[in-house]
DNA sequence: CTAGGACATTGGACTAAGTCCAATTCAAGT
DNA sequence: ACTTGAATTGGACTTAGTCCAATGTCCTAG
C-alpha cells in the first residue's frame, strides 16, 4: 500500500493531510475497518479530521478500484484495501471478524445461461460463514 | 407457502391477524421485500398493523428459518421466503432487482482448509452481479 | 514565489433503517 | 367466559450514512 499514495498523485488526486491519513490506516493485509473505525484511528493521527471527510475519500477510493466496499454482516460497510488481488471473504458469525480467502474453482462458469435470466453476468461474491478458532473455544 | 401457517401452528406460534398478513404478504417465488414494502403491503389489508410489528414478525420468521434475510445491496435487508429450497442470488447491479439461482457446483468445498484459518465453516453465500434485461435495454 | 481559482474540508442538520420499551390488547387453554 | 402470558402498538431512540453552504487549502500559471 505504500505506493498507493504515488499512484492516486498520477491519478490527478490532490493530496491532503486528510486523505494521507485515510491511506495509511487502510494499510496491511486482512484490514476491514468500518468508516466508524477509520475515523477513530484517523482522528489520533489528525485530530481535526471530520466525518464527512473520511466518507467522501473511502467512496473516492472505492470509485478508483483501490478499496473494495464490503458488507458482510449488516451492520456497517467494512473498506478493505486489499482491491488488486482478487480475493472473497471468510466471516465468524458470533464475533464478526473476517479473513481474506482465495477458493480454487470459477463460480461464474457455475452458472449456467438458463439460470441467468438474461442477466448480464459480471462479478460475483462469495461469503464464507463460520466460526472462528476464538468464538469456538468460547462456545 | 399456503402450509406456512400450520406449520407455524404446530410450532406453537400463537396465531394473530398481524401474522397471518405478513406470512400472506411473503407468499410467492422470487419475492425480496425489504421490510417496510412487506409493511406497506401488510397496511392494505390490515390498516392498524405496525411497523415494529412487522419488524418483530419477520425476526421471528427468520429464526424459526421460515424465511431468509438477503442484504444483497447497502440499501434494507430483503426477506426471501424460499427458505427451504437452498439457493443464491442474482442482483442488477443498476436497479437491484433479484433473481433466486442455483449454480452447479460446491463452493463449500472449493475452500482448502489452509484457508480456513482454523474456522469451522458452516456456510456460503454467493451473489452474482450483472445488469437485467431492462436495464441492459435502457443503457 | 505568489495569486487565485478549483477543489477539498467542515460540522451540523437531515434521512433511512431498524431497535427498544412501557402500556395496552388479545389468543387460546380450561 | 376468564385468565394470563404472549403479542401489538406507537413513539422515542440509535446507528450509519448523506447533503450542503461556508470556509479553507493545494498547486499551477505567470
Amino acid at each position: 500500500m505504500s505506493d498507493l499514495l504515488e499512484r492516486l498523485r498520477g491519478r490527478g488526486w490532490r493530496m491532503t493531510a486528510q486523505r494521507r491519513v485515510v491511506a495509511e490506516v487502510l494499510d496491511g493485509e486482512h484490514v476491514h475497518l468500518t468508516a466508524d473505525e477509520v475515523h477513530a484511528r484517523a482522528v489520533v493521527k489528525l485530530p481535526e479530521i471530520s466525518r464527512a471527510t473520511v466518507y467522501n475519500t473511502l467512496g473516492e477510493l472505492v470509485t478508483l478500484g483501490e478499496v473494495l466496499e464490503v458488507s458482510t454482516d449488516k451492520r456497517a460497510k467494512r473498506y478493505d484495501p486489499n482491491a488488486h488481488q482478487p480475493h472473497h471473504h471468510l466471516v465468524c458469525s458470533r464475533c464478526g471478524s473476517i479473513r481474506d480467502v482465495h477458493p480454487t474453482g470459477n463460480p461464474l462458469a457455475d452458472l449456467p445461461s438458463s439460470e441467468r435470466f438474461g442477466f448480464t453476468v459480471s462479478d460475483v461474491e462469495v461469503t464464507y460463514r463460520g466460526l472462528c478458532p476464538d468464538c469456538m473455544a468460547a462456545a
